[in-house]
RNA sequence: GGGGGUGUAGCUCAACUGGUUAGAGCGCUGCCCUGUCACGGCAGAGGUUACGGGUUCGAGCCCCGCCACUCCCGCCA
């Protein structure tokens, strides 16, 4: 006999229904002359309970020896717990399954963690939780992001195939292209010393799609990049990759706030308004110092080049006379940071450049800093009006070139801001999300180790119209027609009208990029031979999937949403992966490892 | 590649300035308990203080090395 229904569906209407529930073991409590059990499957959890006086001997003492997490099944009567006994912290705490009989189909051993407990199991070591990951996925907080997960996923293509797009699966094995990220290879069996890459993203299948016909194309796709991971950064991840023909910018901007108003609704079942605010690169520079702001607070940077122009403080007006600025941040409240702090905001800045970090710490009425005794009075009154000081702020300046300034501040205001979290004077909604589309970056940037322009984005990314002719002259200032959305800070993805006239991906590649045509030829040949044979305008945008089911899940980490996840290190803890191959593998591939396996 | 943090019982943590037999809660085992839902009560078992060296009369604690996990920088067109 299967089971009738599952552990979060019983009610009071089914009061005196004869059921049979399969679950795990989620606790016991054994009051020696009744035994209550909760079962528990992916659904929820039910109550059933053990009467020595209903059941036979043999049975109530199987009962009282099941462990947690021990998979049974039970068949019993549904009744209308006693009054005073429901369990309001619970879908079916109304009522509970006496027990007619048990099946114990498989039991569990003593747990290496305990997984019943929400609290404990929040706290328990990541390394154990990744070593058992199917315990760790039975917890009810994993098991819900996987739900959301899926919920996310098909609302994407559900989306997405109503707006006309195919989704088209691209090979994993595929060629090296020595830009971007560092690639994982793959062996060729077949042909010694040669390899496939695994894509870093889908980029030049999406676009050869177009070419195709396509039009409307859309994948989940996973997506490979051996570089060092963070807690947003895993080696194997999932995009919503996504490129279309006949199409500006604003298509993409409309498409993505329609797929994002869709999934927020289906995940957080809130309504997110759209269209997204737009802000240009220089512009989420120059007020946040960094191009994916999180604008839920502000702390904006504040611009004094012009007050301090003819300072009598050389540091300041000797950084605007070389063509710097001189920019602040008012960091509400933090007077008293402490040196710890301000030393590592010093290092920020130092990183970044800067020869130190000039603050004003506003404490008992007066400004305590080594620097003011250089500022006259106007200078004071600027800074007041400017940034709004009052008692207890702590100011922080950048004198350099904008760039560096604005990057500065930037890196202090997200720490600052940190900081404040951390002592639970700044917190946020976590149903606040702000959408911003980041539009308008410089095409190219400038290597200056190299010598060399760069793509800022990738080489197929096309300029903006009217900046064409610019493209030789004055290559800083074409605009690229690339964005990125962003949400509370976070890069959830990016994407771009790509170039599909031949000459302009020959300007960029030959006379830009300085690429010699035969390497061009060896590594883009295909692509450009595609594009003589009526390429369609078109564009397209990825999103970070993992990303943003970790924002919809209200985790930091993106490995809390991927049901097996990779340590720091890029391992598997829980499969051991990666490990030696052995010699017939080698042999057959062609390879021979120099450096001494890791122990096995 | 670099910097920070962590590692003590199955789990989460404690252990003063280096000083007696390394403790607690939960879990586990046994006994008691008929309305619990973090059930309760009594008793018990459980430790190579990640690992390898060193300093010391004496090391969980100090020093060197190493491993694992984690956060950040670099890196991620």
């Amino acid at each position: 006999m299967k089971r009738t229904h599952h552990c979060n569906e019983l009610r009071p209407a089914h009061a005196g229904a004869n059921v049979i529930l399969d679950g795990w073991v989620h606790s016991r409590r054994d009051l020696g002359g009744l035994i209550f059990i909760d079962l528990r499957d992916r659904e929820g959890r039910t109550q059933t309970v053990f009467d020595p006086s209903e059941l036979p001997p043999a049975l109530f003492d199987q009962a009282s020896h099941l462990r947690s997490e021990s998979v049974v099944r039970v068949s019993g009567t549904v009744r209308i717990r006693p009054e005073g006994t429901r369990n309001d912290k619970i879908a079916t705490g109304e009522v509970e399954v006496l027990v007619r009989s048990l099946e114990v189909l498989n039991t569990a051993e003593v747990l290496p963690f305990s997984i019943d407990d929400p609290e404990v199991a929040n706290k328990v070591n990541e390394e154990l939780r990744l070593q058992y990951r199917y315990l760790d996925l039975r917890r009810p907080e994993m098991a819900r992001n996987l739900r959301t997960r899926s919920k996310v996923a098909i609302a994407t293509r559900r989306y997405l195939d109503e707006q006309g797009f195919l989704e088209v699966e691209t090979p994993t094995l595929f060629k090296s292209t020595p830009e971007g990220a560092r690639e994982f290879l793959v062996p060729n069996r077949r042909d010694p010393g040669t390899f496939y890459a695994l894509p870093q993203s889908p980029q030049q299948f999406k676009q050869i799609l177009m070419v195709s016909g396509v039009e409307r194309y859309f994948q989940l796709a996973r997506c490979y990049r051996d570089e060092d991971l963070r807690a947003d950064r895993q080696p194997e991840f999932t995009q919503v990759d996504i490129e279309m023909s006949f199409i500006e910018r604003e298509d993409i901007y409309a498409l993505v706030e329609g797929l994002l108003k869709r999934v927020w609704k289906a995940a957080m079942d809130l309504d997110i308004p759209a269209p997204f605010k737009r802000i240009s690169f220089h512009e989420a520079i120059n007020r946040w110092g960094i191009d994916k702001p999180d604008t839920r607070f502000g702390m904006e940077l504040v611009d004094f080049t012009e007050t301090f122009r003819a300072s009598a403080f050389k540091v300041f007006a000797g950084a605007v006379a070389s063509g710097g600025v001189v920019k602040a941040i008012n960091a509400k409240g933090m007077a008293g940071a402490t040196q710890g702090q301000i030393e590592t905001m010093t290092d920020h800045a130092k990183s970044l450049g800067a020869k130190g970090l000039a603050y004003i710490k506003v404490e008992g009425g007066e400004w305590k800093s080594p620097i003011v005794k250089f500022f006259t009075q106007a200078e004071k009154d600027a800074l007041v009006s400017g940034l709004a000081i009052e008692e207890g702020d702590l100011v922080l300046f950048a004198a350099d070139p904008w760039l560096n300034a604005c990057e500065i501040l930037g890196k202090i205001r997200l720490y600052c801001a940190d900081v404040l979290r951390s002592q639970g004077r700044l917190s946020f909604d976590p149903r606040r999300f702000d959408f911003l589309w980041v539009v308008d970056f410089p095409l190219l940037s400038f290597d200056k180790e190299m010598n060399r322009w760069y793509s800022s984005h990738h080489p197929f990314t096309a300029p903006v119209a009217e900046d064409i002719p610019l493209l030789k002259q004055d290559p800083r200032q074409v605009r690229g027609q690339h964005y990125d959305i962003v949400v509370n800070g976070v890069e959830l993805g990016g994407g771009s009208i790509r170039i599909h006239q031949p000459d302009v991906q020959r300007t960029i590649f030959e006379d830009i990029l300085q690429i010699p045509p035969d390497e061009t030829r060896l590594r883009f040949g295909y692509m450009l031979e595609a594009f003589k044979y009526g390429a369609p305008p078109h564009g397209g945008i990825a999103l970070g999937f993992d990303r943003l089911c970790a924002m919809l899940c209200g985790t930091s980490s993106i490995r809390d949403v991927i049901a097996f996840p990779k340590t720091a290190k890029g391992t598997c803890l829980m499969t051991d992966s990666p490990s030696p191959a052995s010699a017939r593998q080698l042999r057959d591939l062609h390879l021979e490892v120099k450096t001494a396996p890791p122990k096995a």
